[in-house]
RNA sequence: GGGAUCGUGGGUUAGCUUGGUAUACUUCGGGCCUUGGGUGCCCGUGACCCCGGUUCAAAUCCGGGCGAUCCCA
């Protein structure tokens, strides 16, 4: 930075102080800002319009594999939450409570949503009669509110989220299980062909599932900083809210059969995970594929030379808007082309094409990448295709990136000891067999703070089977009896 | 759940130890200058987180709250 008195850009170290470096980069890049009371926050038009890209491409993925859109209410009434045990109890700490309606105190009070499946599932109830109205594929994009009192953070954890979250019957087991392997799948495939984040698919572990759900599936995303994320969870709910909520259906023989749900969910923490896993020290990094903005073309002009580099600059502009390149000409005159560049790289911005007299005489452009600055120049010819290629370029040097994170974070331990060193001194994961009981990680748990985050599955279209450890023979690492599973442990958001 | 640090114009910050008129940069508005990595000049707007206490007097000292960040469980 050439004047350490002019704070405009990102100050904070990422490697050094990523608790910081992220509040920082959250709010110089305009995504969100504090609100007034603690743990919630205002999402800014540029951050939002992420969650906006992540939305149309999730959406569009649902409708084309039979989920409808609905809407339900924000609050619960009460006696609706109890209804199912599991849901109260898993939520109870971290319910809102709306008890006044202007001054009169309500009969019965009011859940503000944690999650819907106790308002939503009455409804699947009374809409379920035959065989013929199954499936049933119910999805609301809404927030939820967790009082959560534990450390908040933009997007990765705030009291109030928005999310979407899935509801669905099933006249079969097998049925169910089918729509949480496509629902995780697609989760899987945001992340990985939107967000350029690798991520693991798995299940959490029994005592770590949803409330109430036979199996929680996930995928979980590694930070630079060595924690695991949460990305997006795909339950298998088995019989339990349906025979809670009574969604009952006469099947082909006239006999009353009580359905298999699902539900799924993914919230705005992607996000987080989106700017924690790309972003650098200069601000925001984004892939081309969410960044509002894909191209920023900034003209660099003498007094002379303004209107034909200007002219030169609008046409190629017009050309990259033709193509359907969400581009931006930053022909503001109070600015030099310095600033600019500062400004959007802390933006994101994943291409800045610049434009002089140099480029406007030779027929070419100068073509410059946000992650490592590379610089290329290229004939002005066939813009369109060839900022293409370049698009692509960097969304593959963002996934690979984060791909080599990952590969080289995932390590394996002989001993509890090992397990907690390799996590104090790398973080990552450590997979290892594990026996099964939680009092073993429990032993990890109490001394760093890590837990068991994933399992990898058997096979993918199973019934939600851990993969058995290669070795037939494999112990627990903790405590020593026959392990049939492998544990991957980690330090989580 | 426990501990630590912090809170001054929109952003960054000086002042706080030793109480007395609040410093500067930047942004923003206006004017001029002109542009290959945060350019230069002039003018203007704009702040002590909240509540209470001590005091003639509080940004400063004390207590409580709220908020933020970090560390540990």
């Amino acid at each position: 930075m050439s004047n350490e008195s002019q704070e405009l850009g990102v100050t904070e170290s990422k490697s050094h102080r990523p608790g910081e470096w992220y509040a920082e980069v959250v709010q110089k890049a305009g995504l969100a800002d504090y609100a007034p009371m603690g743990g919630f926050i205002v999402t800014k038009p540029r951050g939002y319009a992420l969650w906006e890209r992540l939305q149309d491409a999730l959406d569009g993925w649902f409708k084309e594999t039979g989920v409808d859109n609905v809407y339900f209410p924000m609050f619960i009434p009460e006696s609706f939450l109890e209804r199912e045990k599991d849901i109260v109890e898993g939520f109870d700490p971290e319910v809102a409570w709306v008890t006044h309606g202007g001054h009169d105190e309500l009969e019965e009070r009011l859940a503000v949503r944690p999650t819907s499946e106790s308002i939503i599932a009455p409804f699947m109830a009374e809409w379920t009669r035959s065989h013929r109205d199954l499936p049933l594929r119910l999805n609301q994009w809404c927030s939820v509110v967790r009082w959560e009192a534990t450390e908040t953070k933009p997007f990765f954890r705030t009291k109030e989220f928005m999310w979407q979250e899935g509801h669905t019957a099933h006249a079969t087991d097998e049925e169910a299980w089918a729509e949480v392997w496509t629902r995780l799948g697609q989760y899987e495939r945001v992340y990985e062909e939107v967000l350029a984040i690798p991520v693991l698919r798995g299940k959490k572990p029994e005592h770590d599932k949803f409330p109430g759900a036979d199996t929680t599936t996930t995928v979980e995303a590694l930070m630079p900083d060595g924690k695991s994320v949460q990305g997006g969870t795909s339950h298998h709910l088995g019989q339990s809210f349906a025979e809670a909520f009574d969604i009952t259906f006469v099947d082909e023989n006239e006999d009353v059969q009580t359905a298999h749900t699902t539900s799924w969910g993914l919230s705005w923490r992607a996000l987080g995970a989106l700017i924690m896993t790309h972003s650098d020290d200069q601000g925001l990094v984004l892939p081309p594929t969410i960044a509002p903005t894909q191209v920023v073309i900034v003209p660099i002009w003498q007094e002379d030379t303004k209107d034909d580099v200007l002219a030169y600059a609008e046409a190629v502009a017009e050309e990259l808007e033709a193509a359907g390149v969400r581009v931006d000409l930053d022909d503001r005159d109070e600015r030099n082309p310095g600033f600019k560049f500062n400004e959007h790289e802390l933006n994101g911005v994943p291409v800045r094409i610049e434009i002089g007299p140099n480029e406007a005489a030779d027929d070419e452009v100068t073509l410059v990448h946000r992650p490592d600055n590379a610089k290329t120049v290229e004939p002005r010819e066939g813009v369109a295709e060839t900022v293409d290629e370049h698009l692509e370029a960097v969304y593959d040097k963002l996934y690979t990136a984060a791909e080599t994170n990952l590969e080289e974070n995932i390590r394996t331990a002989d001993s509890p000891e090992e397990i907690m060193g390799t996590i104090g001194q790398h973080g990552g994961y450590v997979a290892v067999p594990w026996c099964g009981d939680p009092a073993c990680e429990e032993v990890i748990k109490e001394k760093v703070a890590a837990e068991i985050v994933m399992q990898p599955l058997a096979e993918d279209g199973s019934e939600g089977e851990p993969k058995a450890p290669e070795d037939d023979d494999a112990t627990c690492v903790i405590c020593g009896e026959p392990a049939t599973e492998i544990a991957y442990f980690a330090k989580s958001y």
